[in-house]
DNA sequence: CTAAGTGCAAATCATTTGCAACCAG
DNA sequence: CTGGTTGCAAATGATTTGCACTTAG
């Protein structure tokens, strides 16, 4: 668990960096490129995998079918920006008690979820929709 | 918008049974040929490509990176058994004030939500996990 | 007739996996 | 040495797309 693996410690560090808050497998390569570590993409692939199954980070699916990858530190849940793709955090809404209540109502046993948002994040929505002095989308 | 397309209007007569909840598309063209209706994988696609382009249904990824398509009735949420890999709807415990808040903190705009809960269903529960008179899980 | 819907085959996309060369301990 | 890592190439799995043929209207 030391510091052997020359990919996956650079892949930790990166997100550590937080310059990013989601990491497609593609967007890793090219921060490790940019970091002077390239690498493979099946060594990247590898190492995030292994990283994930020992909850370093976490791996998550989204609408457009590609993995996107974060540090496993803090639970949240994510608003997926449906003009930039951006996939910003937000502060997890779902209350202890409503997980209680669906297991003891419908019988189920609930480990974890996952909540994506679909919407504008701050910067498109204010790009997008200054709705406020109504005028028109600049046509299409 | 009528009666012309035979996959289309057979994919959604199959849904409306409610003989399953969630259908991949490999379930889809299973349902269509025993109803008769045998459709080609592409055909079955496109079919449901258009029907959530309409809304008639709702498209949805999980994270064994298959697309499930289910009626886009009325709103609710899932289960994704782990164990039978079961997809059971489940009511939705986001409260409309939960997403007006993060608009109001956050500066995002939500169009819409998927939450996708991760545990047991019902029967898996009961089979897997009679917790209560301390058991080992059959090693392994 | 004419566009929408279909079937078949081939192309894509995003991983995943097999293997042999490498390298830290 | 020796098992964990890597890179490269080839394999997968699940769609997606191109094209020509059908068919509802």
């Amino acid at each position: 668990m030391g510091r052997k693996a020359r990919v996956s410690t650079t892949i930790v560090a990166l997100m550590q960096a937080g310059e990013r808050h989601a990491w497609t497998l593609e967007a890793l390569q090219a921060g490790l490129a940019a970091r002077g570590e390239p690498a493979d993409f099946s060594s990247i692939f590898r190492a995030t995998e292994k990283l994930a199954a020992e909850r370093t980070i976490r791996k998550m699916l989204l609408e457009d079918g590609r993995a996107r990858y974060e540090l496993a530190d803090s639970h949240h849940d994510h608003l997926h920006c449906t003009t930039c793709d951006a996939l910003i955090p937000v502060p997890c809404v779902i209350r202890a008690g409503a997980s209680a209540a669906l297991e003891a109502e419908i019988g189920v046993a609930i480990d974890e979820h996952q909540l994506v948002f679909s919407g504008l994040c701050p910067k498109c929505r204010g790009d997008e929709a200054p709705r406020r002095r109504g005028r028109s989308p600049a046509r299409k």
